[in-house]
DNA sequence: ACGTCTTACGTACGTTGTACGTACCGTGTC
DNA sequence: GACACGGTACGTACAACGTACGTAAGACGT
């Protein structure tokens, strides 16, 4: 049962983990689109079939791809700080692992995790809710809310990085080009727009909805 | 330069709309996986290579539907009505066309418009921010966190939404057996999680943010 | 009538995911 | 030690995919 070391050409065993880290390795390097058995078993140096020993298809991989980023989200939590704080550690939480794997996180954005794993968030977003004071119905809208934003937040950052960086001139003057009259605001606007602190951003939407958050009425406490 | 119609077998022209109407329609039949240029061609009576005279590959069809979603959005706006109610106006569209083109819905959150289509959300943004009174950086600001906020909910719902169709078993059920040290508060809420409305959900977390909107200093008016 | 341009099509190739059969190797049983 | 067995790695093979390329057929300006 238990596998020996092999003595002298330490020939790692292939394993569902290292699979799933070449693949994220993969992604993380030349994208989701290059992605492909032949590549991840290249990277591992086996066999294609191989992998089919640990990973029942594709899909599976990529299912593995987003529970592993996922599973690597650090959920630090003082149930003893104030829950405005606790929050705020939970949404950054998921950010950090968007900035960690940037790439595979559109795999996890777009597949489904149907392991509990997918679920720690959640739960966390509901232990936080309650300690607010917050009862059954009201402790899911919010937790939805709060996932809604973190979830958006990524997508849309991502976005507009990848259309920034798909114009080839300065973006600023890109949008000069726009017809003044449909545009006139992003127009206006195109150096706010040009540039942008992802960071700043995200933390003024997060400041946004926890204050709206803090001012709802409470069930008790 | 003008087609004349032929007279008798109404052999409707090959286009570049007529191709991206049919790729919608076979991902809200079958899924985004089931696109495929033959798939394409074979709903269209045509060869395969007819359609590449029209669409250079399948991602430039992929940003056709992403374009063709986005574009058949409606945006109606009273200038002379209340921000809040501009706002919600326009983050519901989103949502509306989000109903209309569930599937197809992941491919515009994937992929990216380059067109001015994608654009016309984030003007009219803007535009509300700034009737609402709040200066150039403030607005951007803003206007990030509204379609942050958007296409979030949207992404959650499907997310969770297919999650639970996954479950073949009653989904109360499969929250009960998870691990109850580990997920105490999901449990507890099992029923609240199961049964779900998003429709209530997504306006419970717009109103938060408008709210949160409303309680910010502006810089005029 | 003729050259040109546009569009539809068929063939063909490289790449993909993966079903299947086979060979190996460590372990438990005699 | 012999041997059957279960798991793992591998090679071959195939269907489906995206698409490069060459060709033919019609429409139009001249």
């Amino acid at each position: 049962m238990a596998r020996k070391a092999p003595e002298v050409a330490m020939r790692a065993v292939l394993t569902r983990e290292r699979i799933v880290h070449a693949a994220v390795g993969l992604i993380e390097r030349e994208g989701v689109d290059a992605l492909a058995m032949r590549a991840v078993a290249t990277e591992l140096g086996v066999a294609v079939m191989s992998l089919y020993n640990h990973v029942p298809n594709k899909a599976a991989l990529l299912a593995g791809v987003a529970e592993y980023v996922m599973g690597g989200m650090e959920l630090p939590d003082d149930p003893g700080e104030d829950w405005r704080v606790r929050a705020r550690t939970l949404i950054r939480a998921f950010r950090k692992a968007a900035h960690d794997y940037p790439r595979s996180m559109t795999v996890v954005l777009t597949h489904r995790i149907d392991t509990s794993i997918g679920l720690r968030p959640a739960e966390r977003a509901l232990a936080i809710a309650e300690s607010a004071g917050f009862d059954g119905e009201m402790a899911v809208r919010i937790m939805r809310a709060l996932l809604a934003y973190a979830l958006g937040a990524q997508m849309r950052e991502v976005g507009t990085t990848k259309m920034l960086d798909h114009l080839h001139q300065d973006p600023s003057e890109a949008f000069a080009q726009l017809d003044p009259v449909e545009f006139p605001h992003v127009i206006a606007l195109a150096p706010e727009l040009a540039r942008h602190d992802p960071e700043a951003d995200f933390e003024f939407g997060l400041d946004l909805l926890i204050s709206a958050l803090d001012g709802l009425p409470r069930a008790s406490r």
